[in-house]
RNA sequence: GGAGAGGUGGCUGAGUGGCCGAAAGCGGCGGUCUUGAAAACCGUUGAAGGUUUAUCCCUUCCAAGAGUUCGAAUCUCUUCCUCUCCGCCA
């Protein structure tokens, strides 16, 4: 959610913002029903101030054993008039509200203009893209190989868009869990975080996934608000929803593992084949909450710690800032990181990083007291995976196959794995 | 799942129709005292919004939502949550 005192400060610097999202933002019928806003509620707020002083005037005169029926007279059709004018009110602030919920972050200065991710733009490169001299083959063939990935078995058991993963690839997607979650706490300091599942409506409203985004979530059943969790961002930054933190707890800096359900409805055509678009995946997840003056700081540091994972594993990587078109709803300023898989001879989303500023928080009611004024204050949040560990085995099987068909096992994780330097495929 | 008791400010907790945004205590902040600190004493201390923007003033908020009433923290209904006992269970 946008800040309201923008809209009545500088409509005209909204109504450019927004257009750099390629919307049209209609001013005009934004200011006519702030004004019915207004007039509505200040004559709503005299009504109730009329019947809180009359009331009271009852009460006294009623302590004093007067007769109080001239007063109950005179406050005849004031009830109804207050009732009409709240209901107008209401109304009002349910249209404003919704106009409001609708539209998404503004963008930061430095975010390029474009349509969708053509008009990306690279930041850096890592590491060395590896050469074969034999051909590459993609993970789905790698995984068929030892029957450690079965897509068919999953299909069966639940439908497409799952799989089942057996033995040592099993194994290695959670080493790599583990190698992710113990660098983010005992090397980039977040503090591990355990967290549901299963999240409710107002969680989601929080983060933004809802009401515009309902299609991409998996509803447990008909009758509940509750929801599989789309990623873990929702739970963890829920945890400070409706919450004023300290000055001593800030920034907090929360990792979480957890799987993650999107129906995405709509997205079938692209990634068909594998592991890279599923409807269950496993995801380990960042989260920072700051104060306002440290947001873009603590960006550029978060999405650090998700390049020191592939670094770590030494997977070659680049990083591209998201133009206008590709940057998410709630989002100002966002960096993927995108792996290299030699079997498409293209580099692939692993890792986005997003600076929220206070468009979640402003939702969320998260905030923050700041000692030198004594007032409570918006938090900023800041997410971002590190990393998306279906997409990691991918990048691993993949940049890590030999000719003979095993696959080594990166430095970092051998220990993880039991000492294990490759996996075998026979 | 069954039975019962509850949900009040940062925390503990009083308040069963009007003088209650809410006693008291703790905590926080400011001050007096002190070389300094502690103790003691005095004062102060919720959030959101409207209007003004220098104050003032006004509205809303006692789990959430609806209702009764001139008037609701207080009465009624629904939902959510917590605790106790029983049952079941990893």
């Amino acid at each position: 959610m946008l800040d309201p005192q923008l809209f009545r400060s500088d409509l005209e610097s909204v109504q450019v913002e927004l257009k750099r999202r390629g919307i049209d933002f209609d001013a005009k019928s934004y200011t006519s029903l702030e004004e019915r806003r207004k007039s509505v509620q200040v004559k709503t707020q005299e009504l109730q101030n009329e019947r809180n002083l009359r009331s009271k005037s009852i009460g006294q005169a009623k302590a004093k054993g007067e007769d109080v029926q001239p007063l109950l007279d005179q406050v005849q059709g004031l009830g109804e008039q207050l009732k009409a004018a709240e209901t107008e009110l209401s109304s009002i602030q349910g249209e404003m509200k919704a106009l409001m919920e609708g539209l998404p972050n503004i963008l930061d200065a430095d975010v390029p203009a474009g349509n969708d991710e053509e008009d990306n733009v690279e930041i850096s490169r890592w590491g060395d893209i590896p050469q074969f001299d034999f051909a590459v083959k993609d993970h789905v063939d790698l995984g068929a190989l030892n029957q450690g990935m079965d897509f068919e078995v999953a299909a069966k058991i639940t439908s497409a868009r799952f799989v089942a993963l057996k033995g040592s690839i099993a194994r290695l997607q959670r080493a790599i869990t583990q190698f992710m979650l113990d660098t983010h706490t005992d090397v980039h300091e977040y503090s591990e975080t355990y967290v549901p599942y299963i999240v409710n409506a107002d969680s989601l409203y929080g983060t933004g996934q809802l009401p515009k985004f309902a299609d991409d979530l998996f509803k447990i059943n008909a009758n509940s608000d509750l929801y599989l969790i789309p990623t873990a961002e929702v739970p963890v930054t829920n945890i400070v929803r409706n919450e004023i933190v300290d000055a001593k707890d800030m920034p907090l800096k929360m990792v979480a593992h957890t799987p993650c359900f999107r129906s995405e409805a709509g997205a079938y055509g692209r990634d068909v084949r594998g592991l890279i678009r599923q409807h269950q995946f496993e995801k380990v997840e960042l989260v920072q909450i700051v104060k306002a003056t440290e947001s873009e700081q603590a960006h550029e540091a978060l999405t650090q710690h998700a390049e020191n994972i592939l670094q770590k594993l030494k997977l070659p990587y680049r990083k591209v800032l998201l133009c206008a078109g590709d940057t998410g709803f709630s989002s100002t300023k966002t960096y993927d990181l995108e792996v290299w898989l030699p079997a498409q001879e293209t580099y692939r989303e692993i890792s986005s990083c997003s600076n929220f500023k206070d468009f979640q928080a402003r939702r969320l009611k998260a905030r923050w007291r700041n000692p030198e004024t004594g007032k409570p204050e918006l938090v900023h949040t800041i997410n971002g995976s590190g990393l998306a560990v279906g997409r990691t085995l991918v990048a691993i099987l993949e940049n890590y196959q030999t000719e003979s068909g095993d696959i080594k096992i990166p430095d970092v994780l051998q220990a993880y794995m039991g000492g294990l330097e490759k996996i075998s495929i026979v």
